[in-house]
DNA sequence: GTGTGACAATTTTTT
DNA sequence: ATTGTCACAC
C-alpha cells in the first residue's frame, strides 16, 4: 500500500494531524475513531518529508500496540527504514538508556531486573528482619506503598508509617547493593540520569527529535517527567490519547497529564477525532448519553460513520445464574441460526469472579469461548524458578535470584544453613555468592553442607562460563538443557505435580524457557539481552486473546482497545459497576468511564444485563441496578425482563408465527 | 522437606 | 465458594 493512497483515505481531522508534524500535537482520539491508523500514518508521513528514521520515537504502553505500530508503519515504508525507528515501551526505553548510561549513576552496567516475584520475596525478608511480622504487615501491600511512593517522586523515608519507611528505605539500599533496579527504578532512574547529566540529554534530545506517545491517558507523573527530559526545542512531541478512557487511576495513570497537556506544552495544535469508524449510531448515541455525565472531560462527541443500528437492550434478571445461561442460549442461537461465528461475541464483566458463572454456561452449551488474564507464562512458578537460574548465571550478586533457587531442587542446603549464609554476608558486606565462596563462612558450616555448597557452586561457575564466554560456540538454550539436567530440576518439578495434566504443562513451561533462549541464542543474542527481553515480556505472544477463536469472555479492563460485532456487558448493578470500592475512593468517574469503554466495544449489538439476585462469596444478596443505567439514553434502547422474555420463547415453541409477531409488536417498537 | 487444616480475604493489571 | 497463606505435625 503507498502512503499517499493512505493519506486520500484519512479524513479531515485524521489528515491534519498526519501533516502537522512540528511542534507539540495533542491528537484526542476517541474510542474507533482510527487512531492507530492516524499515527502510523504520521509516522510514515514523517519518513516521506525526510526525517531520518534514527530520528524518530514512539512509546506505547504494552509491547502488544509497539509490536503492531511498527508492523503498520514498516507496511507503509521501506524497510530499511522502517527497521531504525525506535518503537517501543516506556520500560523498554528505559532500560535501553539505562544499559547505556547507568554507570553515571553508580550502577554497573550488567544491573539484573527484579520484577515481581522478586519483589515480593525481597520484602518479605525485610518485614522479618525488621520485626514487622506480627504486625500484620503484607509484603504486596508494602511493596505497592513503596512503588506509588517512587512513582510520586518521594524519597524512599517519606512514608505515614515509621516501619514502613523502614523497610523501603532497607529495600532501595538492598536493591543498590546488590545492584538490581526494579520497574519503576527503570522509570526513576532514567529520568534521573537526563536530568542530573546534561550530555547524556543532549544526545537523546538530538537523536529523538520526532516523539509521539501512545494512550496518553494512561501515563502517570513519572513517566510525564522522563518526557520532559526527553523532548527538547522545538518540542516536537505529538501525544495521543483519550481522557475519557482513561481507567488506570488506580494503577497510577495520571488523567491530568493529557487534560492540562497545555501546561506543560503551551499552544499545541489540537486535533479531535471524532468520526468513529466502528459502532452504529445507536450504541454512539448512549455511550456519549453516559459519558457527558462525567465532569472536567474534555468536550468531545463520537460522531457516527455508520448511521442507524439496532437499539441497545437493558435486560433485568432474577440471578447471575439465569443471566449466565440466558446469554450462553443467546449466542448459541445467533450461532445457529444467524451463523454468526463464535469470534464475533464478546461478554464483558467487571471482576474476574464473574467470569465463573459465564465459563460453566458456556460449558454446558458445548460454546467455544476464551478467557483474557488465567495465569501468564511467566508467573508459571517453574519457569520463574528457569529464570531464575539464568539471572544467577549473568550476575550471581543478585541474591534475590540466588536465594530463591538455591536449594530448588534440595540440594542439602536446608532453612538453617541458608540463615547462616544470608547472616554471614550482612556481618561481612559482600553478596550472598561471596559468602558461599568465603572460607572463613564455609568454616561455619557442617561437612555435609559445606560439600553441597562447594559443588553448587563449582557447577554454577562452570556452567557460568559456558553462558558468557563469547568465544564458546555452544547455543545457550543447549548448556541451560544439560545444566536443568544435571540437576534434576525436570524430575523435582514432576514430582511436585499431583495431576497427570499439571506435568505435562511444568514439563511444557520450562521446555518453552529453552527454546526461547535456543533461539535468541542461534539470533546471536547475549545472556543479558534475552533477560532483559524476558523481563520486559517482550517475547509474550503466547496468550493474545485476538488469536484465539471462540467466544471471548474478558475484563471490562482488558478490553480496552478491541472490538466485538455483538457485545454483552454483564452485572451492571451497584457495588459491582461502579464498583462497591469507587464510592469510598471518589473514583465512580473512572467506573462511568469503565461501562463508556465497554459500551464502545460493540460494533452492531449491545446487550446489558443486571440481576436481582448475586451468589457473592457463597452468599446470596439482594442487587439493584447501576446508577449508570439512568443516565443511559432511552430513545436507542430497548428494556426487557428476563420472565417476559422467556414467556415468550416459551409460547413461540407452540405457536410460533403468532407469538414472535406479537412478540415483535410488544418489545421492539422500532420501525 | 512435605502434607494437613485452620484462617482470612475477595476490583481492575502492564512492565 | 474459592483461593491462598501460614503454622504445625509427621
Amino acid at each position: 500500500m503507498s502512503e499517499s493512497f493512505s493519506l486520500s483515505s484519512l479524513n479531515e481531522a485524521q489528515r491534519d494531524a498526519v501533516s502537522t508534524l512540528d511542534g507539540p500535537v495533542l491528537i484526542l482520539a476517541g474510542a474507533g475513531t482510527g487512531k492507530t491508523r492516524t499515527v502510523t500514518c504520521r509516522i510514515a508521513h514523517m519518513l516521506k518529508k525526510g526525517i531520518a528514521p534514527q530520528n524518530v520515537l514512539a512509546v506505547t504502553f504494552t509491547n502488544k500496540s509497539a509490536v503492531e505500530m511498527r508492523e503498520r508503519v514498516c507496511a507503509m515504508v521501506d524497510k530499511k527504514a522502517g527497521k531504525l525507528l525506535t518503537v517501543c515501551t516506556f520500560h523498554s526505553l528505559c532500560v535501553r538508556i539505562l544499559r547505556e548510561g547507568i554507570d553515571k549513576l553508580g550502577y554497573k552496567k550488567n544491573f539484573t531486573i527484579y520484577a515481581g516475584s522478586d519483589q515480593v520475596g525481597l520484602v518479605k525478608q525485610l518485614i522479618v528482619r525488621k520485626g514487622g511480622k506480627d504486625l500484620n504487615l503484607d509484603a504486596m501491600q508494602v511493596l505497592s506503598m513503596i512503588s506509588k511512593n517512587k512513582n510520586e517522586g518521594l524519597a524512599p523515608d517519606y512514608h505515614a508509617d515509621d516501619l514502613v519507611a523502614e523497610i523501603a528505605k532497607a529495600y532501595e539500599a538492598e536493591l543498590r547493593t546488590q545492584n538490581a533496579v526494579d520497574f519503576d527504578d527503570l522509570m526513576v532512574l532514567a529520568e534521573r540520569l537526563l536530568r542530573e547529566h546534561e550530555d547524556v540529554r543532549a544526545v537523546l534530545q538530538d537523536k529523538y527529535r520526532y516523539i509521539t506517545v501512545d494512550e496518553f491517558q494512561d501515563t502517570n507523573g513519572l513517566q510525564m517527567k522522563l518526557l520532559k527530559q526527553l523532548v527538547g526545542k522545538p518540542f516536537n512531541i505529538c501525544v495521543v490519547g483519550d481522557d475519557d478512557q482513561s481507567i488506570y487511576g488506580w494503577r497510577g495513570a495520571d488523567v491530568t497529564n493529557i487534560l492540562q497537556f497545555e501546561k506543560h506544552y503551551p499552544n499545541p495544535k489540537v486535533i479531535l477525532l471524532e468520526v468513529n469508524y466502528r459502532s452504529s449510531a445507536a450504541v454512539l448515541h448512549v455511550a456519549n448519553s453516559l459519558i457527558k455525565n462525567n465532569i472536567g472531560r474534555r468536550e468531545k462527541e463520537l460522531k457516527p460513520h455508520h448511521p442507524g443500528g439496532e437499539k441497545l437492550r437493558i435486560i433485568s434478571m432474577p440471578g447471575d445464574e439465569e443471566e449466565a445461561e440466558f446469554i450462553a442460549e443467546e449466542i448459541m442461537e445467533r450461532h445457529r441460526v444467524n451463523k454468526k461465528p463464535w469470534e464475533d461475541f464478546a461478554v464483558l464483566f467487571r471482576t474476574n469472579q464473574q467470569s465463573r458463572n459465564l465459563e460453566a454456561a458456556m460449558r454446558a452449551f458445548d460454546i467455544p469461548y476464551r478467557v483474557v488474564g488465567a495465569q501468564s507464562f511467566f508467573d508459571k512458578k517453574e519457569v520463574r524458578d528457569v529464570m531464575a537460574y539464568l539471572q544467577m548465571f549473568y550476575n550471581p550478586l543478585s541474591d534475590v535470584p540466588l536465594l530463591r533457587i538455591l536449594n530448588a531442587p534440595p540440594r542439602g542446603i536446608g532453612q538453617g544453613s541458608i540463615l547462616l549464609i544470608t547472616e554471614a554476608s550482612r556481618e561481612r558486606e559482600m553478596s550472598v555468592w561471596e559468602a558461599m565462596a568465603n572460607e572463613e563462612v564455609l568454616a561455619e558450616l557442617s561437612t555435609k553442607v559445606k560439600k553441597s555448597v562447594i559443588a553448587f557452586t563449582d557447577l554454577v561457575t562452570e556452567t557460568r562460563h559456558r553462558l558468557l564466554d563469547q568465544n564458546n560456540r555452544e547455543n545457550m538454550g543447549d548448556v541451560l538443557k544439560e545444566f536443568l539436567e544435571t540437576i534434576d530440576f525436570g524430575g523435582w518439578v514432576q514430582r511436585s505435580c499431583k495431576t497427570d495434566n499439571e506435568k505435562e504443562k511444568r514439563a511444557e513451561g520450562i521446555h518453552d524457557v529453552v527454546d526461547y533462549l535456543r533461539d535468541a541464542s542461534r539470533q546471536g543474542k547475549t545472556l543479558s539481552q534475552f533477560l532483559d527481553r524476558m523481563a520486559l515480556q517482550e517475547d509474550r505472544n503466547d496468550d493474545d486473546i485476538e488469536k484465539q477463536k471462540g467466544v471471548c469472555l474478558i475484563t471490562l479492563h482488558a478490553s480496552k482497545g478491541l472490538e466485538f460485532p455483538i457485545v454483552y456487558l454483564v452485572g451492571l448493578e451497584n457495588g459491582i459497576l461502579p464498583h462497591k470500592r469507587s464510592q469510598a475512593e471518589g473514583t465512580v468517574d473512572e467506573e462511568r468511564r469503565l461501562l463508556y469503554v465497554g459500551i464502545t466495544r460493540a460494533q452492531d449489538e449491545m446487550t446489558m444485563t443486571y440481576c436481582s439476585y448475586r451468589s457473592k462469596y457463597g452468599e446470596r444478596v439482594h442487587c439493584e441496578s447501576s446508577i449508570f443505567i439512568k443516565e443511559l439514553d432511552f430513545e436507542h434502547i430497548t428494556e426487557h425482563d428476563y420472565e417476559d422474555i422467556m414467556g415468550a420463547e416459551a409460547s413461540e415453541e407452540e405457536q410460533e408465527s403468532f407469538f414472535s409477531s406479537l412478540n415483535d409488536m410488544l418489545d421492539d417498537d422500532e420501525d
